[in-house]
DNA sequence: GACTGTTTAAAACAAATGTTTTAATCATTC
DNA sequence: GAATGATTAAAACATTTGTTTTAAACAGTC
């Protein structure tokens, strides 16, 4: 079998693409096999042939996206061991955004991995290990360094969860986004965007930064 | 039958708290209607009696929710007419983390409805129009007062955007949270979270407006 | 070209699930 | 207190769904 994709591909291939695909859109107890094997060309059996259960297919989908999400898109992308911390945060947003909003691709990478941030199966702690561990690591030491590295702990972590948040928001509340406000996410879009996140954020933290280092820590948990 | 709430109070009522729990739980599919008529303690017939069927029972749920989810902590929560822009944005992100934060009540509400924002049924149009539309239509108002009334309207959405994902995120990636940094949600830290979440935004909008009124808008959409 | 291990195809199975049916029970009214 | 309508209970039904079985098709090897 000599053909390019007709049918001698692997069928264990296609069934991962038509998983992913429909587990982003449904959820896993929403995907029926049926459908994930009638969209990869494949038989009814094919499944349980190739993984065994259809859980053992949902975690193979996961390791699979893990692996191929953050090669498009790494945090550090264009960045130098001569960059300034702002370029490092621009970097790292900028990165985040199309990761989670480029359409240009199968997308079911992100609507999965958000799906399972939001309501975690069995397969979140080795997401947590091998993606958003070092990303939230990474994004720790980049904030240290644009607010004060003897920051307490609980601003750096607020300043992290308020870039974070910021980012990810766009694509949780997409569907509503687009609904009260017509707006399509094209890559110019999402370029304007992290470029106002990135001054957003660096405005507010130069603001706490100051705050921080001047009164000292007392002054941040003081609250009310 | 006088008996308080062994049998007497009503079956359709009970199933609606049951069934909140499980959808948000499970979600539409992963829910049973034997689970929640179990956990109703009514039999499996009931839903179909009380509501025609698992669907209809979905939405009666939402709309359940809804009514009752802004009444606890309505946006503008000890809000006067003399208070100041800052003082309201305050109480917007106080009672918005509260809303989706609090766990001193039945927390099905909140997480339905952020179930319902990250994959919509036919359900969020209505959704949006009796609480998100509104809901946005608020914020607009307060953060046009705090950067610039002339403010164009992309800068606008981009900060109400960076508020509300701020005040989300915490719903959102609540359990990666809870694994990363071992952090609980109680009332104070709810508090302290809107402190700095206020303060962010402040500083960052502060930044931002001087941006917009002085140099005009031709800056602010400039990007790279 | 028969043999062997691998993959695919079709059908069948068993469990789960939303819904319906039918009868019993409860509550209210005359 | 019989009649009537509303509610609950138990069982059955029809579909869906994950999985298994059995046989056929394929690929590579001697």
């Amino acid at each position: 079998m000599e053909a390019a994709d007709k049918k001698g591909t692997d069928t264990r291939e296609r069934l991962i693409q038509a998983a992913g695909e429909v587990f982003a859109q449904r959820g896993f107890k929403g995907a029926t096999v049926r459908e994930i094997s009638r969209q990869a060309n494949a038989n009814i059996a094919a499944v349980n042939y190739h993984f065994g259960d259809k859980e053992e297919l949902y975690y193979e989908v996961l390791k699979n996206s893990l692996s191929s999400v953050m090669e498009k898109y790494p945090p550090d992308l264009g960045v130098t061991p001569e960059s300034t911390p702002e370029e490092r945060l621009h970097a790292f947003i900028r990165s985040l955004l199309f990761r989670v909003l480029d359409e240009s691709r199968p997308t079911w990478h992100a609507r999965l991995m958000a799906r399972e941030i939001a309501e975690p199966t069995a397969a979140l702690d080795q997401m947590i290990e091998n993606i958003l561990g070092p990303l939230y690591g990474y994004l720790t030491m980049v904030v240290k360094q644009l607010i004060s590295d003897e920051a307490n702990d609980e601003l750096v972590h607020n300043c992290m969860f308020s870039i974070m948040g910021q980012c990810l928001f766009y694509h949780n509340a997409r569907h509503v986004i687009s609904k009260l406000y017509h707006k399509k996410f094209g890559p110019e879009v999402i370029e304007r965007l992290s470029t106002h996140i990135m001054r957003f954020s660096l405005g507010a933290m130069k603001d706490l930064g100051i705050l921080d280092t001047s009164h000292a820590k007392a002054n941040y948990i003081s609250s009310q």
